[in-house]
DNA sequence: TTGTAAGCGTTATCAA
DNA sequence: TTGATAACGCTTACAA
């Protein structure tokens, strides 16, 4: 049976069996071929070529991993914490693109930080052998992936350090984001600056908020306890935060966000108070279309792509080799000045 | 050898024989367990699944999937544009879920909308044998599919068709959503509705572009060639069209943009023309803080969810099924006024 | 240079 | 209810 367009046989996929047969060789010859091995005379590996061409012959990669040595699947597992949030989505693509490169796939999955379903994603990962793993964790902690690691499947953080197990991991400067971000208000005349982070059992909102503190200090010799928010996992609550502490009767004149969700949240609520152009706002990670509002939302910016790509590099870099130290990458970050940041500080907030 | 802390056999994953050989029972009725076939004793059962436990074995499903009579690996692939865009990566997401629940994993990649990326990729998830893929179609043409299909793997396009190829397809509402913006702008007096839209191979550009047409004609009667723009692929190019047009001697009075990036360059442009509350304006596709920007921008919003959901259950309705007669979803859209879109006509611009 | 036999981890077949 | 043996599509080891 012939495929009347195409010439293309119908029916499951075609064999090196069936690619022998069609070329009059072994079977064994049509491996050689596909795998680049030497002693194949030309004209013998042309005509198995022609037959791969013709059947349309493509190798069962699984059936190959089962048996070669190495056991190597050429796909590699992304867990993240959600697919459809755009700190995740950049670094799934550029993990996407390095391990193309490797020719590689990328099985992904999100875990919405719940510990049951981060271990299930692995799980699954596992169960069909990815030869890696680079894994955004959650709060839940890692020991889970001790099992990973017995077995020889290397892994390595990215975003956040895993907690119960070392592993290389690849970081934002997060203090050092924040710390800037106090410095540049700072230089604008700014000294009551306050901050909104996220949960403290999240690695990030830590780093974040030591930054902060080590900035503030070192610009004003102390950090007041009702200058520091925490624990705003939503926007919602970060607005809600924002409108008190702005309301307040010596109430800051900079506000720095600990995240995404919480620089919104606080832009609304200065929206609410009509405050965006009195108000100085730093926000950490990058906005979209944070140009188009006015003022333009100044942001610490993280280098996503080099998170990425790190990642990828290290987990390639431990398949070749398990048994070098384990790293930690910590990625620079950039401060982008759009407006908002830029604001000085009001004299009289009350006047 | 065992690990000290967990008890995990260190060194390369468990096979049902070490099960078996833990469990002294042959290793075909670990296989037996482990499909949940009838006809084996309760306590031998027991034995089994606690050696499993012990070991910690998990099943090979590359090995379980080449032996298999459905020849079925439990997995799907997933082509979009690219996975750091918004729209695509909530797609992934709810392609992700629904894909879980049905105990898939979902393979994905992005081809830039560069065909030989996007039929390389589905070539490589091809050789992992998924059980089915969901292609957002380049404008390349998907006559390379033929294979999939004849191979009996399911195909799915969405939100766009595919090209020589029939297969199931999932759209939004396109030329629908357009056509109730400009039904939207007459109504609030506009008469003067100009269209911003992108390169016209693309089905979705030409959909929204006649929902256009349809809407302008029937509220005036004629649609004047000045007022449509396309072939805008970038925002560069839409923010350039949108300053001329509203530089012109008789601007239009609301811009109607056929997708993000596109509203993004006409805001740009407006910002430059410090006219973003004198023009009204409709954005297709949602944006991220569209709420935020003053004044807010009203879009015609696709429900992503909706269009991820439908795509997997018709995947799944066909690799039940291969031959029932395609089918193509038409998934809702909706109009979401947010400021930009309620603004007046200006009677002079000129004036 | 090419081919035969064995084996990877699993499921299918059939016998005990 | 259980097990021995073959088979899936491929790579490895070894022989011709």
């Amino acid at each position: 049976m012939t495929d009347p367009e195409l010439g293309i046989a119908a029916g499951p996929h075609p064999t090196i069996k069936d690619v022998a047969e069609l070329a009059g060789v072994a079977f064994k010859t049509v491996s050689r071929v596909l795998n680049d091995e030497p002693n194949v005379r030309p004209e013998t590996r042309a005509r198995v070529e022609d037959a791969i061409t013709t059947l349309n012959f493509q190798r069962n990669v699984a059936a190959s991993s089962i048996r070669r040595l190495d056991r190597r699947t050429t796909s590699i597992g992304l867990v993240v914490e959600d697919v459809a949030n755009p700190f995740a989505s950049r670094l799934a693509r550029t993990v996407q693109d390095a391990a193309g490169q490797r020719r590689h796939l990328v099985l992904v999955g999100s875990s919405d930080n719940v510990g049951e379903r981060e271990q299930e994603l692995v799980s699954q990962f596992l169960a069909r052998r990815v030869d890696g793993l680079i894994v955004m964790p959650g709060t839940g902690g890692q020991a889970y992936l001790t099992r990973a690691r017995r077995r020889g499947i290397p892994v390595v953080f990215v975003d956040r350090p895993g907690r119960d197990i070392d592993a290389d991991a690849v970081l934002s400067d997060n203090d050092g984001g924040t710390r800037a971000a106090v410095e540049h208000l700072g230089r604008i005349g700014h000294r009551r600056i306050a901050f909104l982070g996220d949960q403290l059992d999240l690695y990030t909102a830590v780093s974040r908020l030591d930054g902060y503190r080590t900035g503030v200090r070192e610009l004003v010799g102390t950090v007041p306890d009702e200058d520091v928010r925490t624990g705003l996992h939503t926007s919602e609550r970060a607005r809600a935060a924002a409108a008190e502490l702005l309301t307040r009767d010596a109430a800051p004149t900079a506000l720095i966000c600990g995240n995404n969700l919480i620089s919104i949240g606080a832009l609304h609520a200065l929206q609410d108070l009509r405050a965006r152009d009195r108000v100085a706002v730093v926000g950490f990670d990058d906005i979209e279309l944070a140009d188009l509002l006015t003022p333009g939302v100044t942001v610490v910016a993280q280098d996503v792509a080099q998170l990425g790509r790190h990642a990828v590099d290290l987990l390639f870099a431990r398949i070749g080799d398990p048994d070098t130290e384990y790293q930690r990458v910590v990625v620079p970050v950039a401060l982008v000045p759009r407006g908002s940041g830029e604001i000085p500080p009001m004299r009289e907030r009350e006047g």
